[in-house]
DNA sequence: GGGAAGATGTTCT
DNA sequence: GAACATCTTCCCT
């Protein structure tokens, strides 16, 4: 995939840094899914940390399992998980190859290929409500379990940096994480201030 | 606009 | 059998 214009692509040494780091470094920039020939792109508005240390919260806090396998993977690729017996969730693993650590993706602003997400969104009546949380975006971008462990350097999901962005980012807002009940205390939930496209407030 | 609760199936104890 | 990194609907204010 090409990176849009006035964008371009990371090294991998960009999701291999520390994880919070990873997880600040990613607002404003975009997120790429190429299937089918159809391309969908969205900017990355909401994300959350999942540490590999001192983190119950983390699926990696209790070993490799069968469907934590990518996470133990040096950063770089794509995990992909399914909860509550109808969504999915998309990740960025990060760090170096074995702490099981990752960038959870929890909201983006469409940007390209919008009436396709639209078509697999019905529900959504407004522009944001398209991938206003992780299972939404999911949903939009047409990601499953299948896309578990993709590279994000060579394969069909990819992240680009805005070139007008690197380096100065956007005001950040830094809360707990949402929707978890071990590590509910840690600040790891950040977002974009005052962006329409965020999941909650 | 917001809180409560149900749906859903995979994973792990 | 319980827990679960969620979404939607329904009912209340």
């Amino acid at each position: 995939m090409k990176p849009p214009e006035g964008t371009v692509a990371p090294k991998k040494s960009f999701f291999t840094r520390d994880t919070m780091e990873v997880a600040k470094d990613l607002l404003g920039h975009f997120l790429y899914v190429e299937k089918e020939g159809q391309r969908l792109g969205g900017r990355i508005v909401e994300t959350e940390a999942y540490l590999y240390r001192n983190d119950p919260a983390c699926h990696a806090a209790r070993g490799l399992t069968e469907r934590n396998r990518s996470m133990f993977k040096a950063g770089g690729i794509a995990y992909i998980y399914f909860v509550y017996g109808a969504h999915h969730c998309l990740n960025f693993v990060a760090g170096p190859e074995d702490e099981g650590t990752a960038v959870l993706i929890r909201a983006i602003e469409p940007v390209e290929g919008i009436e396709d997400m639209r078509r697999r969104r019905p529900k959504a009546k407004r522009h944001e409500d398209i991938a206003n949380g992780p299972g939404k975006l999911t949903i939009a971008f047409g990601l499953t379990k299948e896309d578990d462990g993709t590279d994000l350097l060579k394969g069909h999901i990819r992240v680009f940096l805005d070139r007008e962005m690197i380096g100065k980012r956007p005001k950040i807002v830094i809360t707990t994480r949402i929707g978890i009940n071990h590590g509910a205390d840690k600040k790891l939930r950040y977002y974009i201030a005052d962006h329409p496209c965020v999941s909650r407030k």
